[in-house]
DNA sequence: GAAAACCCTACTAAATCGATAGGATTAATT
DNA sequence: AATTAATCCTATCGATTTAGTAGGGTTTTC
């Protein structure tokens, strides 16, 4: 259950666009270099992140990617589903992915199921209760997590 | 981050004993037809979780695995580390497996840590406040969480 | 029209996962 | 003592996922 390298860099990309002081497009050279993140391997999560509506994008010279929504209306549930996939560890508890297990004859009763569910709403209180705009450092500034 | 089929059949298989009425061994085969998993997958996980102290064995003929500790000593969280491993989704932000990222050059304004503090955080309250005796069903016996 | 940037598809090496195979060892029963 | 029932242990394997690479195509600016 590790986080996977594509939501991590996805994450930076984000909160570096965010902490940035305007909205101007960002060339994915820049993000890429100053997050430490394999070029070509960032541009297929841009290009994911603004084909899911969080970054826009402007083609040839000059251009880049730049937020399309202010960072307090980004909350990580969508960010993490469309990076990471799912938040619930298994499909019988997914409210987005709802599958039944093939081996589990009833959910009431089954001790996985039980502790799934607790797992999976208490990282949904996390990922609710945080907009890209709490996760960022703001420059000298503090933000409402501090 | 799905929960490992290992870790998923592990637990079926610590509930369905911690359930019986008695601590007498029990056999794979039996464990493995009731929550339908495959016998030698099963074999591979019951081992390690018997070189873990969770369960004793019996060898030769009315052999078989128990439990060692009651239901009620057995927390989540140590379950979940022997068979899913770390609890953290970054090892950056581990307990128990600390390690740092190699291309972060400050944890303290990483966004990704800190949201992964909290979720973390957030997973280990769920594990802490859970144990074997806590995610079954009893018999016709409600239980502390119901 | 040249250069700079994103766009898009396909491929691949490595790791992990889920499972299987096949025997070695131990213990109870007869 | 032989048989049988069970765990013990190591090795292997196919499928999937992950992380990254390659290599152009397309659009925009100057």
């Amino acid at each position: 259950m590790m986080l996977s390298k594509k939501t991590k860099y996805g994450l930076k990309a984000l909160a570096y666009l965010a902490s940035r002081d305007t909205r101007d497009p960002v060339q994915i050279a820049e993000i890429a270099s100053h997050e430490n993140i394999s070029q070509k391997f960032l541009e297929s999560i841009l290009l994911t992140l603004r084909k899911t509506g969080f970054l826009g994008s402007k083609k040839g010279k000059g251009g880049g990617y730049y937020l399309i929504k202010e960072p307090e209306d980004i909350p990580m549930t969508s960010v993490m589903r469309v990076l990471e996939g799912p938040i619930a560890m298994i499909p019988c508890v997914s409210l987005n992915f709802y599958e039944k297990c093939d081996d589990c004859p009833d959910e009431k009763t089954c001790a996985v199921h039980r502790l799934m569910i607790q797992v999976r709403d208490s990282a949904l209180e996390v990922y609710r209760n945080n907009t890209l705009a709490d996760i960022i450092v703001g420059s000298g500034i503090l933000n409402s997590k501090d």
